[in-house]
DNA sequence: CTGAAAGCGCTTACAG
DNA sequence: CTGAAAGCGCTTACAG
C-alpha cells in the first residue's frame, strides 16, 4: 500500500493524498473525504522514510543518557527515560534511547554522531554528561538542536543549545541554613563528580553558604565522591578510618551518595542522626523510604526534562536565535535524618 | 555532504562510494582507501532515510511498554528497557522506546501501528500486554516480527512471532515445596493479573503444587492482586478485616505484590516472618534490602530480554519460518521471611 | 482546486 | 572492476 494505491483506488492524483495527509487547507472536504476513506479502509499509513527524504522532519529525538560502567540501575533513571519519552509523544514525537557507558571511547561516540548525521533524528537530549563534553560541543557546532543538562552555556552562546540546570547555590545555602540553624557548626560535605557541572556548583555553593553562616569550612571535611552510592560509601569510610574530629552533620551530593555513606556510618557505629546528621540532595523515590527517611533537597527531574524536552520539540519544529535556558529551583525536605545539637 | 559530493571528492561514481559503503567484495583495496578517506575527512555518514527507502534495513527495533497508569516507576522497568538497549546495540541495533498506558485507547493503539506501517522498525518488542492482545494479533496477522513477552503461543504458531516466558509452574512448586518443607500447610496465595500469561500459569503452578504436596487449597486464601504493590495491599488489607481462619504462609504473585502485602500485614500488627511468612516471586532489586529480606523465586529478566532481542534482530537479518519460543528456569531463594513452624 | 514532474539520497541490477 | 540509470515513496513548487 503506498500512495499511488490511494490515489489509484480514490480516484485522485499522488498530489492530492499528499495534500490531504499533509491537511494542506485547499483541499475539498469532498475529495478530502474520498481520500481519507481509502486510507482508513486499507490501514495506510504514508512511509517515514519517503517523508523525511522529501523534506519532512521525522519526529524523533535521541534520548542520551551517559551512564558509567558500574550503573546503579537507578529508580531516577527510568523516570528521565519515562518523562522524555511521554512529553515527546505528547508533541507527536518519538524518542530513540541510547545508553552511553563511556563517553570517552571513540567507537562509541562515532555511533552518537552517526545517529545525528544520518538524520534518524532532529534533535537530541543529553543527561550525565561531563561539562563541556567534547562530542556534545561537535554536534552543536555542526548546528544540531540539542539539550543538555547538568552543563554551563558557553561564553557564546548558541540558539540550537538548550541547558537545563538546576538552582544548585540556593538547594546548598537551604541545606546549610537548616543544619546552622540546627546549631551544627562543624558540617563535612561529599562532593560528586567535579567534571559534571552540578560537582563544581554545589560545592561552591556549600562554600558560599558557609561563609554566609559564618561557619569554618575544615577541609579534612571535604571529602570526594562521584554521585554513586559506592562514592559516599567509599568516601566514609576512609574518612572513619582516619582519626580525628569529627564533624556533627555531613552534606551529600545526592541521596544515592548519602545512602552510601548511611551505610558506611553504621557500619561503624554511628546512627543516623543520633551520632551524626546527614543530608541529601534530590529527593530520591527511596528517600522516603530509607532508614532513617533522608531529609534532602528536592528537585524536579520530570519537571525539568519536560520543559526540556518541549522547548527542543519547539526549537525543531520552529528554529529561532532565542537563547533559551531553563533554570528550576530546589526545595529543603525535612524528614528523619538531621537533628538539633 | 552526500554520496555524490563524495563521489565528486574521491574521483569515482555514487555507485563505487555505494559499494565501499555496504563492503561489496568487488572494490579494489586501492578505491576503498581512497573512498574511505573522504568519507572519513568529510564526516560524512550516509541517509537512513534514503537506505531505507532503497530498501535496506532501519536497524532499528520498537521496545513497546504497557504500563498502566498508576505506574510504579519502578527499577524493574529500567532495567528491562536497559537490557534491550544494550543488546540491540551490541547488533548494531536502535531502539524506539515507547510507553503504552492504556492499549484499550483507539488513539495510542493506532500510534503503535503507525510505528510498524511507517516502516520506522523492523520488528518489536512488546512487554507487559494482556494475552491474546487483540493490536499485538493484527501487527503478527500483517507479517511483522514481533517479540512478546508473557504470552502463549497461538493454536497454529507463526514465525514472525517470537515468544518468551519464565518457567512459572516450576517456581510456583518451588515456592509451595519449600513452605511445605518448613512445615506450613496452610498456605495461601495473592494472584497477578489474570489478563496477563503468567497470572493464570502462576496461579495454575500453584493449584498443581499443593496437590502435589497433598495440601488442602482454603479458596477463602485466594486473594485477587494486579502484580502491583498497591495491589499486595489492599489484597491483605481487606482479607484481614474479615475474620477467619489465617493461612501461615502467602505465596505473592511478584516481589511488588509481597512488599505491599507485607506492608499491610505490619500495619495490622503481624509481622513477618514471626507471625506469617512470605514469598514472593522475581527477586526484585530491593528484595535483598527489604526489612525482612524477601524469600523468593529468581527469574533472570536481563537474560530473557537479551536472547529475545538477539532472536528478534536475528529474524529481521534473516527471515526464516523456524518457530522460535524461549523458556527460562527459575529458583528459589531464601532470605529471611519464611520461617519453620 | 488539481495533476505532471522534479527532487530528496541512497542501492543495485545491468551493461560493459 | 565500474558507471549510468531505474527505482524506493514521498512532497511541493509549477502550471493550468
Amino acid at each position: 500500500m503506498n500512495s499511488i494505491e490511494v490515489a489509484r483506488l480514490a480516484g485522485v492524483s499522488r498530489s492530492t493524498v499528499s495534500r490531504v495527509i499533509n491537511n494542506y487547507a485547499n483541499v475539498p472536504n469532498e475529495t478530502r473525504e474520498k481520500v481519507m476513506k481509502v486510507i482508513q479502509q486499507y490501514n495506510y499509513f504514508p512511509n517515514v522514510s519517503a517523508q523525511v527524504l522529501a523534506g519532512k522532519r521525522a519526529r524523533t529525538i535521541g534520548l542520551f543518557l551517559i551512564a558509567p560502567g558500574h550503573v546503579s540501575s537507578d529508580i531516577l533513571t527510568n523516570m528521565l527515560i519515562v518523562s522524555v519519552i511521554e512529553h515527546a509523544s505528547a508533541c507527536g514525537y518519538y524518542v530513540l534511547t541510547h545508553i552511553i557507558r563511556d563517553a570517552k571511547d571513540t567507537e562509541t561516540v562515532k555511533n552518537v554522531k552517526e545517529i545525528f548525521f544520518q538524520r534518524r533524528i532532529d534533535g537530541g537530549i543529553f543527561i550525565g554528561a561531563a561539562n563541556h563534553e567534547p562530542f556534545i560541543e561537535e554536534l552543536v557546532a555542526e548546528g544540531f538542536i540539542v539539550g543538555v543538562v547538568d552543563q554551563e552555556h558557553p561564553e557564546i552562546p548558541q540558539s540550537n543549545r538548550i541547558v537545563a540546570n538546576f538552582n544548585n547555590d540556593s538547594g546548598m545555602k537551604q541545606a546549610v541554613a537548616y543544619l546552622a540553624g540546627l546549631g551544627h557548626t562543624r558540617i563535612g560535605v561529599i562532593n560528586g563528580d567535579m567534571n559534571r557541572l552540578s560537582g563544581p556548583t554545589k560545592y561552591e555553593g556549600f562554600l558560599k553558604a558557609m561563609q554566609l553562616c559564618g561557619l569554618q569550612v575544615n577541609r579534612d571535611w571535604v571529602l570526594e565522591g562521584s554521585f554513586h552510592e559506592e562514592s559516599g560509601y567509599e568516601a566514609i569510610h576512609t574518612f572513619l578510618r582516619i582519626q580525628g574530629e569529627r564533624p556533627t552533620a555531613i552534606i551529600a551530593a545526592n541521596d544515592s551518595v548519602a545512602f552510601g555513606a548511611i551505610r558506611a556510618l553504621k557500619e561503624h557505629g554511628l546512627q543516623v542522626p543520633e551520632h551524626i546528621s546527614v543530608i541529601g540532595f534530590d529527593d530520591h523515590a527511596l528517600s522516603e523510604k530509607h532508614h532513617p527517611a533522608l531529609t534532602t533537597i528536592r528537585v524536579d527531574f520530570s519537571d525539568m526534562l519536560k520543559q526540556l524536552t518541549t522547548i527542543l520539540i519547539a526549537k525543531i519544529e520552529k528554529p529561532s536565535s532565542d537563547i533559551r535556558e531553563i533554570t528550576l529551583d530546589c526545595c529543603l525536605v525535612i524528614r528523619e535524618s538531621c537533628r538539633r545539637v
